[in-house]
RNA sequence: GGGGGCGUAGUGUAGUGGUUUAACAUGUCGGCCUGUCAAGCCGAAGAUCGCGGGUUCAAAUCCCGUCGCUCCCGCCA
């Protein structure tokens, strides 16, 4: 071995102790006589002391060294003198002094700073990943992403579930995203898909018996990138036999609540995890993800208002939307320009425009202030809850929208007011989602979460008689406003899969080609199962304080899907293509 | 597919009201230095201002195009 421990392992417990250290030079002040080096590997950083009066090879070969550099140290742990300690570093009461210093490997300046975790270019930092990752950032990212996957897979074993692998070569199914496709070379014409989730095959797992499953499992997905997406990401997949709703949902809820004090104890978990309806989400917060740490929920003001002389209320009420506000504490004294971004915030989620009423101390202020009797504003302020120095926001028009731009407006206030302790850590479920969406396009039913989700009435006629009604097994586990597992539980019953494919609107020879293994499957004894799947990559970077997954990823992609390391996508040679019996089409 | 932001020594930034030898910090290289801890002091090198084209007496700066990174909308059952 090169070494006998981690450079950030030493303590005062250690003093008198010959050390080997190897590792790589964080940092190196030279003074002459003697050289400190700060010397790094995982374990963290320790300050190796080299001096000519102990060993002048030591202090030739200390002086030849450059950041970055791989060296060893022999030498032997020291109590600092008390006015040395430095108490910024876990190894900050002691130092090695070093007999001998041997140079393993050079290396060349790096393209930034691996001491500091200042800014660099986003592209700088993907080309050189592997030396990004050496930063204290990314080190502590990775770690904490080992610990919480090691927390699951011990947690999903004492629960009973087996581990088993799934393929990544698998096949393309209709609906939801697109697929990466992998060409046959032995079925020309034919592809493999790379699966979006494991899901058909966890299910014929349950099928199969297996009753508990999970594994940590990569999806892939050829959709457009965000900051909570990649085009591959993992999530921890699992399934259950013999299970109802409240059950998956136990599991979940035991695991990430004992999780987050293990992993990240500075973090505060609510529990246990408040529950919400689909329906109530929407309401009350105007999003199926909403974030929990804080207030400022909507209030229906379609009622109390529905007589106003105003236009723009007199209209979303007669055409069956809805007028709701939220109060932005202290905020009256903002300016025009505050207010025109807010209206630009509620405009991009399809408002029209946005109402404001600015509680100030002289009375109300506003441009539809004119248009409401002073009736109107007290009642509005009243149902609301605001009082002087406050500002009202007001929405009226379709639900959607509504909605859509008051959580908006909800999540700028978070930001700017700073509403959200960010150590808190707020979980909550978002249950009983609509079965079906309607799909306006198209002109026909979708499938809200999943095909093979279980919906409560499930008899054809029950269903068809007003698809929009049909609630289902499904169920979000959302936190801090981001959606973090989805899942459900699923159709056992071959008679409801296929009226559920025929409400779809899908071709039975179709769903036959597509999905006949799972009917074929569900004939031969499906046991009611259902499962879930927590984003691994969200759950980190929720823990680890990052807005971006890419932070809690080794070797991400960029958000236009690029590998800036390996430069891949790339081309291959034409037999390759050949082989797998494709031709380039450059005019598309 | 659409919209916004960014691109200037290795890195992070300033300069963007047209006329500079393109500035600052840090890093790099050399020298001094035996107790520093983002060491200090002295000295040096380092930038065709992402790339291409255009306007102009003159472009880092204005215009057009293009490439890269990034955020958002669409998309993501």
């Amino acid at each position: 071995m090169f070494k006998s421990h981690g450079c950030g392992e030493l303590r005062l417990a250690h003093v008198g102790t010959d050390v080997k250290l190897a590792g790589w030079v964080h940092l190196r002040r030279d003074f002459g006589g003697v050289i400190f080096i700060v010397l790094r590997d995982r374990a963290g950083v320790v300050q190796v002391v080299v001096s000519a009066d102990v060993s002048a090879d030591a202090r030739a070969a200390a002086a030849e060294v450059r950041s970055e550099y791989v060296i060893q140290v022999e030498g032997t742990v020291r109590r600092r003198p008390d006015d040395q300690v430095n108490p910024e570093w876990l190894t900050g009461e002691i130092e090695v002094e070093a007999r001998s210093v041997q140079i393993l490997n050079t290396s060349k300046t790096p393209p930034f700073y691996i001491y500091d975790d200042g800014a660099v270019d986003e592209a700088l930092r993907l080309r050189y990943r592997y030396l990004d990752l050496r930063r204290a950032r990314m080190q502590r990212n990775i770690i904490l992403r080992h610990r919480a996957v090691q927390f699951i897979r011990q947690f999903m074993n004492a629960e009973g579930f087996l581990e088993i692998e799934t393929p990544y070569l698998f096949k393309s199914t209709p609906e939801g995203a697109r697929d990466y496709l992998v060409p046959s070379r032995v079925h020309p014409g034919k592809f493999y898909a790379l699966p979006q989730s494991p899901q058909q095959l966890k299910q014929l797992l349950m099928v199969a018996g297996f009753e508990r499953y999970y594994q940590i499992a990569r999806c892939f997905r050829d959709e457009d990138l965000r900051g909570d997406r990649q085009p591959e990401f993992t999530q921890l997949d699992f399934e259950m036999s013999f299970v109802h709703r409240d059950d998956v949902l136990d599991v979940v809820e035991r695991m990430f609540t004992a999780m987050v004090p293990e992993v990240t104890p500075h973090k505060r978990v609510v529990s246990p995890f408040p529950r919400l309806s689909y329906a109530e989400a929407l309401d009350r917060y105007g999003s199926d993800k909403p974030d929990l740490r804080f207030g400022l929920e909507l209030t229906d003001l379609t009622e109390v208002l529905s007589a106003s002389e105003f236009r723009v209320f007199q209209e979303a009420a007669a055409n069956r939307g809805q007028i709701k506000g939220i109060v932005a504490p202290g905020c009256a004294v903002y300016t025009r320009r505050e207010l025109d971004e807010l209206t630009e915030i509620a405009k991009r989620e399809g408002a029209r425009g946005l109402v404001t009423l600015a509680l100030a101390p002289e009375g109300p202020k506003g441009p539809a202030v004119k248009f409401l009797t002073e009736g109107e504003i007290s009642v509005i302020a009243e149902k609301l809850g605001a009082t002087e120095g406050d500002l009202i926001c007001i929405v009226a028009a379709e639900r959607r929208v509504v909605a859509a731009a008051l959580s908006a407006l909800r999540l700028t206030f978070r930001d700017r007011l700073g509403l959200v302790d960010p150590d808190l850590i707020a979980f909550g479920w978002v249950l009983d989602f609509p079965m079906f969406e309607w799909n306006a396009e198209a002109e026909r039913w979708d499938a809200a979460h999943h095909p093979f989700t279980w919906p409560r009435p499930h008899t054809y006629e029950e269903m068809i008689a007003d698809p929009a009604a049909v609630l289902s097994d499904a169920y979000d586990l959302v936190c801090n406003g981001w959606e973090i597992a989805s899942g459900s539980i699923r159709i056992h019953d071959p008679q409801v899969q296929s009226d559920i494919f025929r409400i779809l609107g899908y071709d039975p020879a179709d769903a036959k080609a597509k999905f006949g293994h799972m009917m074929e499957a569900f004939s031969y004894g499906a046991p009611p199962h259902g499962g879930m799947a927590p984003g691994i990559d969200r759950l980190l970077a929720i823990l680890a304080d990052e807005a971006n997954i890419r932070e809690v990823i080794a070797f991400p992609k960029t958000s236009q899907a690029t590998d800036l390391m390996a430069d891949a996508p790339a081309e291959v040679p034409d037999q390759l293509l050949r082989d797998l019996h494709i031709r380039i089409d450059n005019e598309s």
